[in-house]
DNA sequence: TCCATTCCATACGATACCGTATGGAACACG
DNA sequence: CGTGTTCCATACGGTATCGTATGGAATGGA
């Protein structure tokens, strides 16, 4: 597979592409332009070859799109596991760690392509399914170690949404502060979300109504 | 000013176009394509004109652009002090009515354009100034809202930023369960969020790097 | 009636992009 | 050496869009 180096050297001593090359490229384009930004010209420049090469590669555009969208949900899929995998009496240490990665400035990039995606998601009903089956997988990966911590299955359910929304939610945000204020503010929501189980649920539900 | 009847009658006895009427459908076309579908012969098309008027009334595409994101802002701003006035008693209430409102299936043309215009914030830096501006206001209601139940000032802060961060998040989130299932969980959540203070938050903040 | 203003249509050049057609260079292999 | 395969460049037609230039219809006032 093509590296970065190569986009240095002469033509004549490269690599030669593969669709992984390209689908690569096109994750690292979405990211910083958007799903609107992907273009298959646009591409090639980056890549320092003409879109003869993409077209031998690639069917067409929208062919790109299928394999960049699964190579996506393959990723996520692997990352979910990996980083909800359940160690015994760490639960909350691990649920922290989820928020972590997601919030954390540092995963700017991999923010970037989760906001693109669903973004994307909006207005293509394939992509939304795709979306749909990766936030399955992660809501139960946190709804059990929420169930893990001894919450019940309703109130863990509702724990894990509010974790994935909050961390997605945040990322869209701007918030106007220092950045020692913002990792403290942070640091409470996480620790309140992950923390100990909260008021009777049920009852506060009703009386939303009864108000 | 044009109204949507307009368009189903002959040009001749048409009401001229203004400025607010080319505005107004670029926020319905933002948010049904998203800010990089917003073009001006498509936007032309949907008013039954041509782009010899849009040039008429607006400079260029920034020009709508600035219109636009001054129109939301305005629009914001306005709706955040509406629906965040506090009335002494009734404040978990107006809390509970906030995520309501972005949250509820039946605002999803309001729910579209905000995340259209922060989809829009992450590519260009004076469009985020703005969403900063507005979100700071937001917060800061929200927060007065949770210090008139009785929360200490970091506690309330934190809590008006998760109840944001959740509202949007969760509208970007693909959910796979049943409408009355998704209502109950909402109810949950939103109960949670605006209910009583829960446990010491610096304290679990701490165990975050102790554990 | 004549004229200025408002609002829009039409035509144009320029750019960016899609997908196709076709040729060519490099390389492996018999 | 000849040939097939892999990978890419080039050229082309077609579409969508931007912004400009210019003319025209309708309207109200002098």
């Amino acid at each position: 597979m093509a590296t970065v180096n190569d986009l240095n050297r002469p033509p004549s001593e490269r690599t030669p592409l593969d669709r992984s090359a390209w689908i690569e490229a096109a994750i690292e384009l979405i990211a910083s332009e958007g799903i609107a930004g992907l273009r298959i010209e646009t591409l090639a420049r980056r890549l320092r070859v003409t879109k003869g090469s993409f077209y031998w590669h690639f069917r067409d555009r929208r062919s790109l799109q299928q394999a960049l969208l699964e190579h996506w949900r393959e990723g996520r899929i692997r990352d979910i596991h990996k980083q909800t995998r359940a160690i015994p009496g760490h639960e909350a240490e691990q649920l922290r760690h989820v928020i972590d990665v997601y919030s954390a400035s540092r995963n700017r990039k991999g923010i970037l392509i989760e906001l693109a995606i669903r973004e994307w998601a909006q207005r293509d009903s394939e992509v939304a399914e795709v979306v749909a089956e990766v936030d399955a997988i992660r809501l139960a990966c946190a709804r059990d170690l929420f169930l893990a911590l001894g919450l019940t299955e309703e109130e863990a359910t509702a724990r894990a949404t509010l974790l994935y929304a909050y961390v997605f939610g945040f990322s869209l945000m701007h918030v106007e502060r220092m950045p020692q204020e913002i990792e403290r503010l942070k640091t409470r929501i996480a620790g309140w979300i992950t923390g100990p189980a909260a008021n009777d649920p049920l009852e506060s539900g009703e009386r939303l109504h009864a108000e």
